[in-house]
DNA sequence: AAGAGGCCCTGATAGC
DNA sequence: TGCTATCAGGGCCTCT
């Protein structure tokens, strides 16, 4: 759900209210997620200063005064809301992602500052919260993903190189991490559209044309769901209550049998499933 | 080793 | 109204 651009803008909310403060306190409320959150997880946690905010690719990271960091991801439907310790007992909050008031179920993990509280909320419990000790450590869980788009290895030649004998679809490899991070259902979807090509179409097969239109068009479209606040298909709220306005550029993504947006195409956008996931195209323009 | 497929989980919605 | 089936922004694991 949440892809690089609305992860990217739940950090940015997140990094305002939280950097440079101490964690006074955190109540696990729910330890199921994907790993279960062990035991020890409050104490570490405890009293350590957050000196800043990151991400890498749709990894939130928490980056400890003391070396150490705490890793996040929002899996399917994870949410973070904001809480301020004057309405801690009403849901004025607002909220990063997904809710404009806190959900009364499946809160997870609630993270207490002098002022504030961040709460963590996750109904299918496909996001996780993991303490990382260290920088080597942190790096070692990273060590399997391919480049962002924004990377600068992400070029004609890793393209080429990587696709050479690829006897599977396009589509299926844009929302691959090892060959590409941050990439999700939404974008590979809206990427493909830009770019012309058939998501069905082996990536081998892709001339070299094809794969400069997908370089240039990840990155593009990435930044500019993060300009425009990211996609909101639900109730995704920015720290300041704002929804994002990217679904609203939408050419394919959820738009089965309606008329294609290129100018003068006669098509309409179709849906099929590759891997299990729903995949929208122009079966006119898009060869 | 690449590629296909299943699975983790709850909730919203569509269809009967 | 109320049931069931399907699908949802992700990623990991196993099998061939």
């Amino acid at each position: 759900m949440p892809e690089l651009p609305e992860v990217e803008i739940v950090k940015q909310s997140l990094a305002k209210k939280i950097q440079q403060k101490k964690i006074k306190r955190v109540i696990i409320t729910n330890r199921n997620l994907r790993f279960k959150i062990p035991p020890k997880f409050e104490e570490l946690l405890q009293n350590k200063i957050i000196k800043k905010v990151t991400r890498f690719s749709k990894y939130l990271i928490l980056n400890f005064s003391d070396g150490s960091f705490c890793l996040i991801h929002l899996g399917m439907s994870g949410t973070i809301h904001l809480i301020y310790k004057d309405n801690f007992n009403k849901f004025t909050n607002t909220s990063f992602y997904n809710s404009p008031t806190l959900p009364k179920k499946h809160n997870h993990v609630e993270i207490q500052f002098k002022d504030l509280k961040v709460i963590y909320n996750d109904p299918r419990r496909f996001g996780f919260f993991i303490f990382i000790n260290n920088k080597n450590e942190l790096i070692n869980r990273f060590n399997h993903l391919g480049p962002e788009p924004f990377f600068k290895n992400f070029d004609l030649k890793y393209l080429l190189k990587y696709f050479l004998n690829k006897k599977k679809d396009i589509k299926s490899f844009l929302l691959d991490q090892k060959f590409v991070s941050g990439i999700g259902n939404i974008y590979a979807n809206e990427i493909l559209f830009l770019s012309k090509i058939n998501p069905t179409i082996y990536a081998m097969k892709l001339t070299k044309n094809d794969c400069k239109k997908i370089i240039s068009f990840s990155k593009s479209i990435l930044k500019k769901a993060i300009k425009k606040g990211g996609s909101s298909i639900r109730d995704f709220k920015n720290t300041s209550g704002q929804s994002g306005n990217f679904q609203k550029e939408f050419k394919v993504y959820q738009r089965e049998n309606l008329n294609c947006l290129r100018n003068k195409c006669p098509g309409k956008i179709k849906k099929i499933f590759i891997s299990n996931r729903s995949t929208f195209f122009c079966n006119i323009c898009q060869k």
